[in-house]
DNA sequence: TAGTGGTCTAGACCACGTG
DNA sequence: ACGTGGTCTAGACCACTAC
């Protein structure tokens, strides 16, 4: 892999340091992605190339990106190359958007962008997302609506600094999901979720925005969306009713 | 693997069937632990013995056990062995039990049995257990309590046919978890679990139980735990006061 | 010391997608 | 026909655990 570790002259016997191999490629791999080395959408090297850059067999290479693609992080295409999971409509609407019919199904939800304003971290913020209190922040409120029917009302927060020259226009205008819009305009490409849930009673703004009575229960989410080595980029909370809808949670899914 | 698949002398030229040779040898794994051949907490037979067993190398017996241990239906131990997966208390918090105190850490609920009754599945109980309607089930409520403080009730339906004999006396003398309970008594090892979530307002009893006034929000949690080969076990549902507790939903993790 | 899982390598062949 | 990922094998050595 690297000298040190070429000290060896027999093979397999390369667990000199103390981390495998296959992580330190998987490390390496992480953060050629994160620098944008390969764009989201498109192929990596073939992995005989990726196995003579880092000089390991293609076995342990192998083993790096059987990891990132358990993760969804690569998507692997038999006879066609391995790719850099991208945030099309698809991706989000089945790894990121977890409401569903009750009945079952799934559909794309609509947008409507409700407002969109300067803040100031509160403490509670600047934890989750490592930046510190009182660190300028985009507020960004959206009405969720599914089958025509308004069902979750979104407040987004994400940090200034990571979002330059972000604007009420640039959200107003796009006609993507959100996560790529991130992706596109700048580079950031959300990889994982973490979601705490609770229930709710609707207020009356709540209320009237979903279309329901002051009062009813509503179910609330706070997730942290994260991006390559987990750095979180985006908080979200969403108050979803569940009259119609249910979210889903199967873990441990192969 | 079988006689049809050693008709070939080359190595490395089995792919004669359909299905990969690591698949089914994991399905003949996980057909033994169906079976009962190794209970849970026991040591599987090493790798080793196991390559010569299904007539495979330990790299494809590996990538079967790969998968199950992904799947957290085995742990692999270095220097000691692979072990099925045991319902002690640990494993079924860490698992199945999402129900977390907002400021974060992890606490073990104690169970009260308030009730313990004999019905029939309903139509969408019987779908989700996979019998047919109006066949026997039990349904079992319990209050869970978190630091002392009641915080979940929880409705349990259970096939009778998979739990023979299974009496009030049983369960009121447990001093195991359900899942324990299951493992022991008949055999059943709960592996994974799918729920859906929404939220709801509770009734009078519930928050009588609860200690909390009638028509506050509650999250529902409706849980079908399934066994080996995804065989649906049990019902649950869960309603949750959220008020100082959340639900943790951390998918895509490593 | 012996046995177990964990890592790494090297090479052959298969299945799929594209031109 | 060619290049890609997917499967399977065989063997060497390391790291950990138990005795």
């Amino acid at each position: 892999m690297d000298a040190e570790r070429q000290t060896s002259e027999t093979p397999g016997a390369h667990t000199g340091g103390q981390l495998p191999l296959y992580k330190e490629v998987k490390r390496l791999l992480t953060q050629s992605l994160a620098e944008g080395e390969w764009l989201p959408g498109v192929a990596l090297p073939s992995e005989t190339r990726l196995g003579e850059r880092y000089r390991v067999s293609i076995g342990t290479l192998r083993k790096a990106i059987d990891e990132l693609v358990a993760e969804r992080i690569l998507l692997r295409h038999q006879g066609r190359g391995t790719f850099v999971a991208s945030h099309d409509a698809r991706r989000t609407l089945f790894h990121f958007f977890h409401i569903v019919p009750a009945g079952g199904g799934k559909e794309q939800p609509e947008t409507e962008l409700l407002s969109f304003d300067r803040a100031k971290a509160d403490a509670d913020a600047a934890a989750r997302l490592d930046i510190r209190q009182g660190a300028p922040v985009f507020r960004i409120r959206n009405l969720l609506r599914l089958a025509g029917k308004p069902v979750v009302l979104d407040v987004i927060t994400l940090p200034a600094a990571r979002f330059p020259k972000l604007s009420e226009k640039v959200f107003r205008e796009r006609d993507t999901t959100i996560y790529q819009l991130y992706q596109e305009r700048y580079g950031i490409n959300v990889v994982r979720s973490a979601e705490r849930l609770s229930a709710a009673l609707a207020d009356r703004t709540s209320a009237k925005l979903l279309g329901i009575p002051a009062g009813s229960p509503l179910l609330r989410i706070k997730r942290t969306a994260l991006t390559y080595h987990n750095v979180p980029v985006e908080l979200r909370e969403s108050l979803v009713n569940t009259a119609e809808h249910e979210y889903f949670s199967d873990l441990g899914k192969t």
